[in-house]
DNA sequence: TTCCTTGCAAAACTTTTGCATTAAA
DNA sequence: TTTAATGCAAAAGTTTTGCAAGGAA
């Protein structure tokens, strides 16, 4: 039997992500699994004007509304994360295991912070009847003067 | 003479606001004042569309446009900050000390989070010839099942 | 067939802007 | 008097929605 080749990162075949969406309970129709494999073709952090440009660059032009509801269905589904760095618009983040941020907003470049390079040696108490479901650190950048 | 009697918390007359913001270089204008006013009432988190409202309801109605213009100049001016919570809408707060926030998306509730409840052991390098303009930390939370 | 999804256009929201008018210094 | 700020309405940018048409099961 042949070894199974892994993808070396996230990178995944359209056919691949087609049965990553069914695996997940989502329908893999064809504006689906192109934006899906577009997302997941590394991490990164794409805006939804950015994967519709992104999309139609490559004559796989999907629209603007299936583009805004599917992006919604993926980051309530667990594919994707989305994130708020600034008021300007939302960011779709292909990486969604536990990360941080960089963000200088001067260049708009967003940076990822692996969890080992943050440490909490305290945290607040989580109040009654609450329970911590995420925690967001962006770190904000601007030019060294 | 007799001695000075400091506002007990954060809150200020409208005429030490005008004082204030002479102080920080924005000319005190009746529409500036009443904004600064209700903000620096007490350490609060306030969205432009709720300042409108609520002046409105006093009988201090601010045109919209003066709204949005004169958050824009506090913020930048450091009198007050300007939160990036949600992808919904810009919060501004009254607070400019040095916390972190709590964030309940479902009831919306923003609370608080002093410094000492905070403690980072470990903080990532920060990339070459950039410096840390800010750590904003939003802890998610949600109701415990 | 039946249900779900797509695309288009229009609507909804938040925020910004142009410009004539008014207020502050 | 001179400069800056206000208010209105319109515009801009992002995201959502209604609905007819198309596609999957």
């Amino acid at each position: 039997m042949l070894p199974m080749l892994q993808p070396s990162s996230t990178a995944m075949s359209a056919a691949a992500c087609g049965r990553k969406l069914a695996e997940m309970g989502i329908r893999p129709t064809v504006p689906r699994v192109r934006i899906a494999t577009l997302l997941l073709a590394a991490p990164q952090h794409l805006s939804a004007e950015q994967i519709i440009a992104s999309l139609a660059a490559n004559g796989r032009r999907v629209s603007k509304a299936t583009v805004y509801n599917t992006l919604k269905i993926f980051a309530s589904s667990g594919l994707i994360r989305q994130l708020t760095i600034d008021d300007s618009r939302a960011w779709y983040d292909s990486n969604t295991g536990a990360h941080y941020h960089f963000h200088d907003a001067e260049s708009g470049a967003l940076i990822d912070v692996p969890v080992p390079e943050v440490e909490f040696s305290r945290l607040p108490p989580t109040p009654d009847g609450m329970e911590v479901e995420s925690i967001d650190l962006v770190i904000r950048l601007r030019k060294k003067r």
